[in-house]
DNA sequence: ATCTACTCTATTTTT
DNA sequence: TAGAGTAGAT
């Protein structure tokens, strides 16, 4: 958590500090054992991973498979560097993504070298946190002063919104949330506004998305402040026109390390070149070593470390191999755990790592530590889908017989889902396991809800992780701008945010005229108001208000000096009247928020100061909440990257939702190849239990529709895969609705059309093959049976799947089939059905229908295909009419 | 300034 | 369906 000390004088070392190393290298020969001079840091270390711990010299990728000790590795490396002398703690340059890695990296280390000489490994940090570090030192570079502002997303959407309607465009057709999105985009390929392409300038307000972008980025400049994705470019900036100073970086960064490179955006990707590259001479041997050990090689892998359409060329401004003969670059990830192309990240970074550093050595970590034979084989062999890899494959020496396969199960819908989930958990509690030690992972949040009821019913402690974090709270970011402007009074969009809050009566136009002056004796916001309070200019109660706020900022700002920072922070909340304003809401949420507020108090008390609190808000975002208790924990995939439970619950395996519909259509393949990914992670992220499951039915924006099981459920090995019989071990399957007929009869009777098999189910299955894979067991038979038609066009249809699912569905006793006319076609191998719902429903009220979820009903209201039913047991419904027969 | 009624939209999320 | 966000009325 702590950061770094800015006070720190740059150039103070290697000789300011020739003792630390000798110190540490003391402490490793001390260290070394008995054992053929091996220090105890090394032992216990696999071949694969001693090996990427002393390759230390020239490039090295080093592919960690999940489970496989990645941070073990890296931080043993760390370690080994400066016990061996070969660097000072400040000459390692170590970057991470998130808060939380770079966390437990510096506590390892620690344990490895000794608490006191992590503390001088100054560049170990987030990419954004070392951003800062730079840019704060060269600010001047960039057009900012050293103790810019950063803005949170919500800071830059304002002042977008501002700038959009000062261009007297209509905020409204042009979102201020879109454009801030747009440049993020950019940013994060390192593209100013000269860089970006001409369609994207010209796609925005009516072609002034350019001149927008610049805008934005000078108003950042006279605010002395800079979002998130200037914390990469500029530092990326300033080294291109200051070769002097990138030299000055090149000499004192002696290694760099990189974790979870696959993760890494262009902009990371020119930032790293850019340290990595060595302004000397000549090339040396470009081909790269593919280093495997005796015992790490499997042998049935495909020799050549690429293949698939990747490793294209780099990215503008890279275009040339690092020319060099000795960059200690040391970047650690696994391709088939990329599962952010979504927000910028290149899997090809990875994929191309080999040709961008000629001579690299590549080591690949597959000895798995983590999960069972079953899991890994089902991993496995559902990554091997993927094209666009380097090849991997996990493997294990645990052989225990009692390991049970990889579970997959059936339910009728989401709540059933939830319900056998639920009790599953609870036998597993009665077994003596711990709630800690099991999770479950979604693919989107909506699916959280269904166990959030569940467990509250039960009485299930749970936890869940992720959603909306502390420092994005209303509340908390009131306070925080209430502190920004006291630290630092220039500050204008914290003064805007904060000007009127409590009520005081400043409208629009006051706050307006406050702007205008501003902006004419260009002088803070806040300097601007205390003048025009004391002027005549204002209305006397604006004037008033104003003045009394100038007044609480001025007296704020001189107890920044003298009071301690936990008190003045108390203070400016009780006096603005801030605490008052929660204490007198009525609304339900407002005893949470104060007691937010006082949990903000408490969480500056580790920090010295009101400013190095602030600094550490912008970048370290989050706070663990509810960690002491024994709970379930409820997330999605992605933020479950990284973690391990024995015990892992992966619901909603649908086709639409997971893979998710949308990745499908706007990134075709190489969106369902990061889905895939996205399905590896959760399955690696299992010890010794997995459960998957999906439904039949889905309630999805508030219509039931029906789902198929996910392509992926067929990607799975029949050898390591277990179809539940779903119901006969935890009962309680009954259906609420429509009587026993379906939930019964699903479980008791044998598939009517046993001849049914996921090769009739998608429109790809011939092309591809990739739906050879049958099951034959009972159970996976019944679930079949569950199958229906899926008509909505926005759930389903537009895969593709639809046109082949019109005719399974007529074999499916008649309902919703046929009805339906949908029209498929083929681009580019990816099939593209037409939407269904301008053709008028065929039903009239007053109507008759059955329905498979909700049985029988008569229809009360129609619009388009979407019809009202009252249901004579399950009540008033809106339900698609592909959903439902006339009787 | 504030409340209400309507429209729109509906993965994944870090910094 | 539900939640957010906005326009418009009071």
């Amino acid at each position: 958590m702590s950061g770094f000390s800015e006070d720190m004088p740059f150039f103070d070392e290697p000789n300011a500090r020739l003792t630390a190393p000798s110190g540490i290298a003391a402490r490793a020969m001390a260290a070394r054992g008995g054992n053929n001079g091996a220090p105890d840091y090394l032992k216990g270390l696999n071949p694969e991973q001693r090996l990427a711990v002393e390759t230390t010299e020239g490039p090295v990728l080093v592919l960690a498979g999940a489970g496989t000790g990645k941070t073990r590795v890296l931080t043993t490396r760390i370690a080994h560097i400066l016990a061996t002398g070969k660097a000072f703690p400040s000459q390692i340059l170590a970057v991470t993504f998130t808060n939380k890695a770079a966390r437990e990296m510096k506590q390892r280390i620690g344990i490895l070298i000794g608490e006191g000489n992590v503390e001088g490994m100054p560049w170990l940090g987030t990419f954004h946190s070392i951003g800062v570090k730079l840019l704060r030192r060269h600010a001047e570079l960039a057009g900012l002063r050293s103790d810019f502002t950063i803005l949170d997303t919500d800071d830059v959407v304002r002042l977008i919104k501002q700038l959009i309607q000062a261009e007297g465009l209509d905020d409204k057709r042009w979102p201020a949330k879109q454009f801030a999105q747009m440049i993020d985009g950019w940013k994060n390929k390192g593209q100013g506004p000269a860089d970006i392409a001409e369609g994207d300038a010209r796609s925005f307000a009516n072609g002034k998305g350019r001149e927008l972008y610049k805008a934005y980025q000078e108003r950042l400049r006279t605010l002395n402040a800079c979002d998130f994705g200037d914390l990469l470019c500029h530092p990326i900036r300033i080294f291109r026109a200051n070769p002097d100073v990138l030299k000055d970086y090149h000499r004192r960064f002696k290694y760099i390390l990189v974790d979870e490179y696959q993760d890494t955006n262009t902009a990371q990707y020119m930032w790293l070149r850019l340290l990595a590259q060595r302004p000397d001479s000549g090339r040396n041997n470009s081909t790269s070593t593919d280093v495997r050990t005796a015992e790490g090689r499997k042998p049935d892998r495909a020799p050549e470390p690429l293949r698939g359409p990747r490793g294209g060329p780099a990215p503008a401004g890279a275009e040339q191999p690092v020319s060099e003969n000795k960059v200690n670059i040391c970047c650690v990830g696994d391709d088939d755990q990329s599962i952010y192309g979504w927000r910028g990240a290149e899997v090809d970074n990875i994929l191309r790592f080999d040709k961008d550093f000629p001579g690299a050595t590549i080591i690949r970590l597959e000895r798995n530590y983590r999960s069972t034979a079953h899991i890994l084989g089902a991993a496995s062999h559902l990554i091997a889908h993927n094209e666009g890899r380097f090849g991997k494959t996990l493997f294990t020496d645990r052989n225990d017989p009692e390991d049970g396969k990889v579970n997959v199960h059936a339910a009728w819908d989401s709540e059933e889902e939830a319900r056998a989930i639920g009790e599953t958990i609870e036998a597993y509690q009665r077994q003596k396991h711990n709630l800690n030690d099991m999770a479950i992972l979604v693919r989107a949040s909506f699916q959280m809800r269904a166990f959030e009821d569940r467990f509250i019913t039960l009485g299930l402690n749970y936890r869940v992780i992720g959603g909306p974090r502390f420092y994005e709270r209303l509340e908390i970011r009131d306070a925080l701008a209430f502190f920004r402007v006291v630290a630092n009074g220039t500050d204008d969009l914290a003064f805007e945010r904060i000007v009127n809050v409590p009520k005081r009566g400043l409208g629009e136009a006051t706050i307006r005229q406050i702007h205008d002056t501003a902006r004419a004796l260009r002088i803070p916001m806040l300097e601007a108001a205390a003048n025009l309070a004391e002027s005549d200019e204002l209305k006397p109660k604006p004037r008033a208000a104003l003045r009394e706020v100038a007044a609480n900022f001025e007296r704020w700002q001189k107890a920044l000096e003298t009071k301690p920072h936990t008190e003045l922070a108390e203070t400016i909340l009780e006096e603005s009247g801030y605490t008052d304003m929660w204490k007198n809401d009525r609304s339900a949420e407002a005893p949470g928020r104060l007691e937010n507020l006082k949990e903000l108090i408490r969480s500056m008390e580790e920090y010295e100061s009101l400013r190095s609190f602030l600094e550490h808000v912008a970048l370290v975002m989050d706070a663990e909440q509810n960690a002491g208790q024994d709970a379930v924990s409820i997330m999605t995939l992605h933020s479950a990257k990284g973690l391990e439970f024995e015990t892992v619950f992966l619901p909603g395996w649908e086709e639409g939702l997971f893979p998710h519909q949308r990745a499908l259509d706007e990134g075709g393949r190489s969106g369902l190849e990061e889905e895939r990914r996205l399905a590896y992670v959760g399955l690696t992220r299992a010890k010794k239990n997995l459960h998957l499951w999906f439904v039949s039915n889905r309630l999805i924006h508030g219509l039931w529709q029906s789902t198929i099981p996910s392509r992926f459920l067929e990607e799975l090995p029949e050898s390591h895969v277990e179809i539940a019989e779903s119901g006969n071990s935890y009962g309680g399957y009954g259906n609420s609705y429509g009587g026993g007929s379906f939930a019964s009869g699903r479980g008791g009777r044998q598939n009517p059309y046993g001849a049914s098999r996921f090769d009739n189910v998608g429109a790809e299955s011939e092309k591809s093959g990739a739906f050879s894979n049958t099951y034959s067991t009972p159970g996976w038979q019944r679930a079949q049976a569950n199958r229906t038609e899926a008509t909505d066009r926005n759930w389903g249809t537009r895969s593709g799947h639809q046109v082949e699912r019109i005719g399974y569905g007529e074999t499916d006793s008649g309902y919703g089939a046929g009805r339906t006319s949908v029209k498929g076609r083929t681009i580019d191998g990816e099939l593209v059905a037409k939407s269904v719902s301008d053709t008028p429903s065929a039903f009239t009220v007053g109507d008759r229908v059955f329905h498979q979820k909700f049985g029988n009903g008569n229809i009360s209201a129609i619009e388009g295909n979407k019809l009202t039913i009252d249901f004579d047991k399950a009540g008033q419904k809106r339900v698609l009419d592909g959903f439902v027969a006339a009787v």
